[in-house]
DNA sequence: ACCTGAACACCGTTCAAGT
DNA sequence: ACCTGAACACCGTTCAAGT
């Protein structure tokens, strides 16, 4: 039994969060995968809260740095896509990361290096202000869509046959969801792929934005 | 006193989460609030989970339907913004949906009436498809960015003044929160114009899904 | 049919005490 | 310096009882 510490306190966590989800994790819980008494963990974490932080922070870490590449566009694509890897291993950490009032240093490190790509790339202060709102939470790879994932038909969750009811109330959906099922039912999600919809959101940014350097884009008028 | 019902319920719990936050609403709170024992909310909602779908439920109902208008673009973009301003009523809203497993009716309704729009633009079924994963939770107003709002420097929150060690280790994000500084200071948030960044994005993804309809994209081939 | 009371199995965190 | 025990003020929810 070896004497706590910050770090196994977060390795710990991050581990409990991955295996049984993030709604597992409480303090009493972590503390007792440690053998050790809720109390005993605030000496190493000031409170929940700044293990969540701690936690980010451990995720964030692992993401690949950029690799240096003639096109802007593919260090930008090939790092996301690194950070898509990571964060599909730890899923908790999208909602963990949202939740967040500020961002950790660790994913300031990672801005900061984005920032630089697109700089680097030709872009200027200004659109690349307005490129790193525009990407948001897609620069470390999440998909932005309304629903975590999966089945979604009435609400009982998991994979439905299709509900003729629902077709003929959402008919348009139902169009979309008959088209789209390359493997098993979805109303929106679900039998989709994740992989080919994330990337075509992303090329279809990124073109935007080369579009718009290309174009010498500047800020509209201030008055 | 009147009697309960499953309006007033959800009506409360809008409220409570408006005035107090999401994370003051309790079962026990909202009945505090309404006067009654926790227990007598559960014959007007089974559970939480189904407060929370009943609130989303009333909170989606507020969205302007679509104005019919010439361009596919103009009625998707004035029924987006017209998504945010409710959002906006009622930030909670953000969290509630997202952590749903499912959409509810009301989402579905909207979602089926946003495809409407796309398709008779003259959008196909598959570029739709894409086009509504790609927008994801923008969909309903949603700006996607990583952090709800405001000072980010070091973690205390709040508007700081700019930090010059900060800096000096980010000095990327230092360029670009220098040259935003419209109004206060800002990592990547404050300070900002959230509805300039909402458009500038909106519209640079209704242009590159016009782009590629006028194009007559159509799917990459499945072998 | 609707509301109540007491209870169960949880939370995060403080405070005073131990070693 | 680090860990513990007991306690406080909360949760969501079940179950049996009241009217």
């Amino acid at each position: 039994m070896t004497r706590l510490n910050r770090e196994r306190v977060l390795r710990a966590a991050v581990a409990l969060a991955d295996e049984s989800g993030i709604e597992s994790l409480s303090m009493r819980r972590l503390a007792q995968e440690l053998g050790v008494v809720p109390m005993a963990l605030y000496k190493h974490v000031a409170n929940k809260e700044q293990l969540l932080d701690g936690m980010v922070d451990t995720v964030v870490g692992e993401i690949d740095p950029p690799e240096p590449g003639s096109d802007w566009r593919g260090v930008v694509r090939q790092r996301i896509l690194s950070a898509r890897r990571v964060l599909l291993r730890h899923r908790w950490a999208y909602g963990v990361i949202e939740s967040r009032t500020g961002p950790t240093s660790a994913v300031l490190e990672y801005l900061d290096s984005m920032i630089g790509v697109f700089r680097d790339g030709g872009l200027s202060v200004d659109l690349t202000h307005h490129v790193m709102h525009a990407m948001g939470s897609r620069l470390l790879g999440f998909s932005q869509e309304l629903f975590e994932a999966s089945g979604a038909s009435g609400g009982s969750g998991g994979a439905e046959p299709p509900d003729p009811a629902l077709a003929q109330r959402y008919p348009r959906i139902a169009e979309l969801a008959a088209a789209a099922a390359h493997d098993g039912d979805s109303v929106v999600g679900g039998g989709c792929d994740d992989q080919f919809e994330f990337e075509f959101a992303l090329d279809l940014l990124l073109d935007g934005f080369e579009r718009l350097r290309a174009e010498g884009w500047s800020p509209p008028g201030r008055g």
